[in-house]
DNA sequence: TCTTAGATGTGA
DNA sequence: CACATCTAAGAT
């Protein structure tokens, strides 16, 4: 296990999102493997918040590769993203799903469920499972011991599949979602199969 | 297992 | 007003 570092998130939005699926992410005393992500890009994406949230621009501009950009979505549920950041493709990995690892019992009071999948199966879930909140906005997920991703050297390979955004209304048909195959830990199983 | 409606806060 | 969601409830 070592320590993602920021040049990690520096490169595009889409790798990093591929190439997190896999890795273990850990939030103070919890802790899982992250099962499924989605990419979001600065430029020629109509569903990413850069495209619609002054806001958000400026937040990419002001902040370094590897920052915690966590929103609310439907008045109720905290978003839990990662900024990418390479100078000419910018964007955001979501995290959407975990398997959880350690602080499972810190996660069910928390989610008030009890079965493993129903802890992290979604980014509203996962953000509510870790503690997640709008006050870690802007903090770094880099260069922290207790928060952050952790590469996994010595795991057996997992296979990726790539599929379609979920929840979105604009650019629809891009295959930026990233799964561990047949992982009973997902949001929603994988529709369109294509092995990465 | 699936589909549906309803709760809810914020940026633009 | 749209929105990168989730849950309970009801049908199948």
């Amino acid at each position: 296990m070592t320590p993602l570092s920021r040049e990690f998130f520096e490169r595009d939005p889409v790798t990093c999102a591929r190439e997190l699926v896999g890795a273990v992410f850990q939030w103070d005393g919890c802790a899982g493997v992250v099962v499924e992500t989605e990419a979001y890009s600065e430029e020629g994406d109509e569903a990413c918040h850069t495209f619609f949230r002054p806001s958000a621009r400026k937040f990419v501009e002001t902040h370094p590769a590897g920052t915690a950009y966590v929103y609310l979505n439907y008045g109720m549920y905290w978003l839990t993203n990662v900024l990418v950041k390479n100078g000419s493709e910018n964007g955001f990995v979501l995290l959407r799903a975990l398997r959880p690892l350690h602080g499972l019992d810190e996660m069910k009071r928390r989610r008030r469920r009890e079965k493993p999948e129903d802890l992290c199966s979604g980014p509203g879930k996962l953000s509510m499972a870790l503690g997640i909140t709008g006050e870690d906005h802007g903090q770094p997920l880099v260069a922290s011991r207790r928060r952050g991703f952790q590469s996994v050297e010595d795991s057996l390979p997992v296979e990726v599949v790539a599929c379609p955004r979920i929840g979105i209304s604009r650019a629809k048909e891009l295959p930026w979602r990233f799964l561990e195959s047949a992982c009973p830990h997902v949001s929603v199983k994988a529709s369109t199969k294509s092995e990465v």
